[in-house]
Formats: C-alpha cells, structure tokens, sequence
DNA sequence: TTTTATTATCGTAATATTGCGATATAACAA
DNA sequence: TTGTTATATCGCAATATTACGATAATAAAA
C-alpha cells in the first residue's frame, strides 16, 4: 500500500492530477509567482526570498522543470530560470477544459 | 524535517496550493470525473466504477468536501455527492487569475 | 428485532514528500 | 592553479499520503 494506483486511470486523469500536484505546494506557487513579478530569475535569488536551504528550492525548481512549467539557461555562473510560456498557456487550457465541462446544477443536495 | 514550512508563504499561496494539492491524486480527478458524467453520485458506484476499496474512496471523497468542491447529502441508506458549483467557479477563478498574470515574453531562457 | 446495505472512521503498513547538511560539479576570478 | 560562487545531487530524518481490512454507525427491509 502506500502507491498510487495509477495504471488504475486514465492518461488523462493521471497527467492532469501530476500537474496539480506538482502545483500544490506554496514554496512552488510561491517560486512561480516571484519569476512573474521578476520577469527572470536567478536559483540563488529564491534562497533569500523564500525562506528555504539551496537544496530545497533546487529540489523544488527541478519539480516545475519536470512538467515544463519553467526552463532555465546557464549564465554564466548561475542559472536563469523563466516561464516556459507555451506550457504554461497548455496547463491553464487543460485546466480550463476540466473546470468549464458542464454538470446539471438540479443539484440534489 | 518533512514538514511543509507553511508559515513562511502568504495565506494566498498555501490556500492555492491547497487546492492544487487535493486536485492533485488522479482518484481524485476520476472521482470529479464521474459526479460530472453522472451529474450526481453515490459513494457505492465508485467503487465499482474506479479500483478502489471503499474505504479509500471514502477517504478522497472527505478531501474532496475540505475544500468544499463537492457536498454531500443524506439519501436514505447511501449518500448523495454532488459538485458544489459556486465553489466550483470560485477555484476555477482562482487557477485563471493565477494563470493570467502577465509575464515578459523576453524570455531570457 | 434482526438482517442487510451503505458510508465513515480507525489502525496500520507501504510508499512518497519535504527539508536540509554535506558534497559534487561547473564556471568564472585572482 | 587555487579560490570563489552558484547550482545540483546524495543521503537521511521527519512527516505526510495512500490504500485497505476491520469495525462502527446509520437507516431501510424483512
């Protein structure tokens, strides 16, 4: 026990539920919502804003990265991460499509 | 350690990320599915519909009424789940404005 | 009342996640 | 080369999640 049975669902339903929950974790809502308002970012930036170890916001960084939400360049140094635009309009699409199907509202309860 | 540090992440954040966290187990995503298909739910379908014991369908369906995605009503001997719709469009508003904010497209990656 | 059906909760085992120190890696600087 | 800075990865401890059998609770049926 203790596994999620996922060959149990649908692609569908499994690739959409990996999306949430790479998003559900306020250091990555967080992490994404600091690349919005810097329009870039750098990894080291992130360890002084958040209040989290290096490897942790690594950790947390390379979790985006997985599902494409972000991308990141080496400059020099370090590492510039930013929003990988194309997938995030794709993840707000599925979500969209999830969210907008219709269900009768002669709601029993 | 193992933790989630919540207390350092605005209340915005943790409450987005708690919505996300709960979307985020394909069951649960099956479970949503199926109320929508059906437009309205018994807890015994499901465990017929999906592979899972009842005891762990019970389970997601209680995560599922913490954040008020779904309620559920008495109906004789089962129980009565449906979509909560304005809880419904509240998050769906949530994800979009989150989704929306504008970035630079001079992405330096 | 007794039985049956439906759902919730408890307890527990297996697995996953979170967080971080330590260390590795890579690139520039001196 | 040696040192410095930035990031990634490893290994581990603490905690959380997932799944399920067993059992409790509730309501209808017999």
């Amino acid at each position: 026990m203790g596994i999620t049975k996922t060959e149990i669902f649908s692609a569908h339903e499994n690739n959409l539920a990996t999306i949430f929950k790479v998003l559900g974790h306020p250091a990555r809502i967080a992490i994404l919502q600091h690349i919005l308002n810097q329009k870039a970012c750098i990894c080291n930036d992130l360890v002084e804003e958040l209040g989290l170890a290096q490897a942790t916001i690594s950790q947390h960084l390379k979790e985006l990265k997985n599902i494409g939400l972000i991308k990141g360049s080496i400059e020099g140094k370090s590492v510039c991460y930013c929003i990988n635009s194309s997938v995030w309009s794709e993840i707000q699409l599925k979500m969209n499509q999830f969210f907008s199907q219709e269900f009768s509202l002669n709601e029993c309860c």
